[in-house]
DNA sequence: TCTTCACTAGAACGATCACTCTAGTAGAGC
DNA sequence: GCTCTACTAGAGTGATCGTTCTAGTGAAGA
């Protein structure tokens, strides 16, 4: 049973979707896990922290994975863009709102307050923006305007996961994808004719 | 001493800004409003969950009447909009990243939990987006759109505050709000010309 | 066989949590 | 002066929190 690190760290990652890091005790976590508290602290010895903070990076990791695979998938940046919100938005209508990237929760909940899980989400969202930075730069985009144009696309769908957990609809989020993709395309294209 | 409850409210808002729901106690509340457990649970019966509810439809309509006035100054809805991120990205950044609205913070963390704050949060969103699409509607913009259009303002700006306060860094809330802008004014243009 | 070590197991700790309860104060209306 | 009500005061409740600690298991290497 060498996979216990990992079922920890999915039940961590799991439970904070929906209960925050807070709201989610170690207790709850070695339960759904099926692990005690001794492993935990065999695995992560710096605590809750330093467990949260690896759950965070995994979780990070595998989102980008999810977009680069969709932006594999589409034949514009744009189109990437708004089929991963579009995505974003089934999955949560499919799931009660429940199953979403829990990284947004927990930045706004210790932001001030953990320096070290702060710096875990700012690496993973500038990871996201980067890559995003990447993929318009790619399509000829000066990469001055492709960065703060991705700096917007993970803003909106930061809050976009919000106001849909919030408004228990996905129709934001759809929207801002759209949005989105409208303003990318826009500047793709009067990059292309001059 | 009339003003206990509005003391306890303040005080309220203020630690959940930067600590969030569960990580404000009812001790620290009572401490920093200089108010005693049974005032509390005199003017707030129903305890933390009714306390957090006023709280967030009070801060909610001060936000409200911030962006009206913005409003009331700008001469398009895309310069109105964009002069309000920017201000909020000017705020955050002179008080090192704290003084946000809590309501985005407290809606993450409890959305999956407590029914009652979830919907006083998508109450003050929802009024928040009724505001912007009137705005939007009253230049002349059909009303399917402004709807659109400020569910992606609204979840921007929730994102927007969300990241600038990970990253400690004002720009990409000054982004959103000049790509939202640029948005708005297209939309605009070409609403006015057919 | 003996030792070592990665890992499991869970009781116990003090701190803190939201909340309850009883007692007391002060001012308004009669 | 008396009563009633709005409000203050804070000790005390049980539950739960993250963390620590000691004891134990089992497989690999000497």
């Amino acid at each position: 049973m060498a996979d216990t690190r990992q079922r920890i760290l999915t039940a961590a990652t799991d439970l904070m979707r929906s209960r925050g890091y807070r709201g989610t005790g170690l207790k709850d976590i070695t339960t759904t896990a099926v692990a005690t508290t001794g492993s935990l602290y065999h695995f992560f010895p710096g605590g809750k922290e330093e467990l949260v903070c690896a759950a965070i990076r995994v979780d990070g990791a595998a989102h980008e994975a999810l977009f680069l695979d969709l932006a594999g998938q589409a034949s514009t940046p744009g189109e990437a863009i708004a089929a991963f919100f579009s995505q974003a938005a089934d999955i949560l209508e499919a799931t009660d709102y429940v199953d979403l990237c829990p990284i947004g929760t927990i930045a706004g909940e210790i932001a001030s307050t953990s320096p070290q899980i702060r710096v875990a989400c700012d690496d993973v969202f500038a990871g996201w923006q980067r890559m995003i930075t990447t993929e318009l730069a790619e399509y000829g985009l000066d990469v001055g305007d492709a960065t703060e144009l991705s700096a917007t696309v993970v803003a909106a769908l930061l809050g976009g996961f919000l106001f849909v957990r919030t408004r228990r609809c996905g129709t934001p989020l759809r929207d801002a994808g759209h949005h989105l993709r409208e303003l990318i395309d826009h500047r793709l294209a009067s990059t292309r004719s001059p």
